[in-house]
DNA sequence: TGTACATCAGTGAACGCGCGTTCACTGATGTAC
DNA sequence: TGTACATCAGTGAACGCGCGTTCACTGATGTAC
């Protein structure tokens, strides 16, 4: 009775073991993330992991296959957190340019929280290192954020009509496929696309700014220059309900 | 007779070895410029820069005071080659809104050339490594040449007047004071300065996109974006001559 | 229900590596008289 | 002009370190009959 269960079970329930080892597996990578937020990317070392979560170094392959597979593993964890605050940001009850904002906002503060894991997602390639297919979907997901914020103002009738510059055909053609990645093909223009982009570029530029310490001796306390930016980028965006 | 001349002389006119010093210090600096450009800051080695040279690692000490030494001086030297490439593209015989574009496609171009010292310069903190003041001033480069043209143009009367919002007490001392030390107190608005930030931010953001590998899939070969963005950035900032 | 076997987690030692930095030294190049 | 001495460039060995990864192993936990 009891295999038959477990054999039906097999099927969908995880067994203890499979139990043990996801624990194993979540306890290693967070002890990897502490590392990360700690010493930054090149500082990541299996055998600090190893030390940290209480077991010897040569244990941990029980878990990750090499130290490029845990990092990889972090990039996407980093990508998923940094997304998740995002979302939650642009979920407030108010109009979407105050949740563009909002969003633009999220974005700061999870980079100020976690300078290193920002660095890692916005700042220096690894050297050596080349992200693999699996982390394309959690890169785009504060793209995909923003995109829907546009796409909604933009159903709503209330995103500005600037006077758009011409796109050339090869310019176009990539807005268009960039639009039908985001889920917006019918209800985003071509130059909305390309004011994301700018968007996305000055928001991620201030953060890079303020966390190398670009800003010292200027804007240093960040805090009021990003909130006028922010609003600005909005604005230039083609938000009007801010 | 030669005693009393190289008495003079030793004032100013360098000795045959401090000229032997300065070319093995600039062979050094070198060497390592390569070994930063091919394998980032993490992968410099001062034990692999004395192989470069051809000597032993231990000699490198007469040159070089330690690791983090080379590194600030490959810093900045980094923000000054730049600095000169934007100097120089700025410095075009055209209106102060063209060189201003000018003067933002050679950031790009400059960082497509060298990402791992744009990376090193605008990407992740080095761990454990802090900037000296020595790097401010050449840091300031960019930015200088940058106000330098937004400048020009508010003199000339040729800068768009945006309606802008008003700043607050505090973010209008910062924008007075970055003001100062871009040696603009009088031909430059609160205001203009906050765009150049923006502008600035953009534009380092954008590059760093395009290096990191984010826009692979959207606006991957993008310098049709980059012509369409930093058109969009200098009309932002006002310049109406473009 | 109890025994025999397979699977898996974790150990401990070892591999070879490259690193930054120190130190006592050898020669060559300059300087003072 | 020639000798005595100081300065400096570069050598070679060594230090202690931490790293990623492999491998043969011991026990404990599960599975099959």
């Amino acid at each position: 009775m009891r295999s038959l269960l477990s054999a039906a079970d097999n099927v969908d329930v995880p067994t203890p073991r499979e139990i043990a080892h996801a624990d194993a597996t979540a306890r290693i990578l967070e002890a990897g993330r502490r590392q990360l937020a700690e010493h930054g990317a090149d500082g990541l070392s299996l055998r600090a992991v190893a030390r940290e979560v209480g077991m010897v170094s040569s244990a941990i392959y029980r878990y990750v296959a090499s130290r490029d597979d845990l990092l990889t593993a972090l990039i996407i964890d980093s990508y998923d957190r940094l997304g998740e605050a995002v979302e939650h940001a642009a979920a407030a009850r108010t109009s979407p340019g105050r949740r563009f904002v909002r969003a633009c906002h999220a974005i700061r503060d999870w980079g100020r929280a976690n300078p290193h894991e920002f660095a890692l997602l916005f700042g220096s390639p690894v050297p050596g290192y080349q992200a693999p297919q699996s982390t394309v979907a959690p890169a785009a997901r504060v793209p995909v954020v923003l995109a829907a914020l546009i796409a909604e103002a933009h159903r709503a009738g209330s995103l500005t009509e600037t006077q758009e510059k011409p796109l050339s055909r090869a310019l176009a053609a990539q807005a268009r496929t960039t639009r039908a990645a985001l889920g917006h093909t019918d209800d985003m223009t071509d130059a909305e696309v390309l004011r994301l982009l700018t968007a996305w570029s000055t928001v991620t530029g201030f953060v890079g700014f303020e966390l190398t310490g670009q800003l010292v001796g200027s804007f240093d306390p960040a805090d009021a220059a990003a909130s006028y930016t922010f609003s600005g980028v909005a604005h230039a965006v083609g938000f009007s309900d801010l």
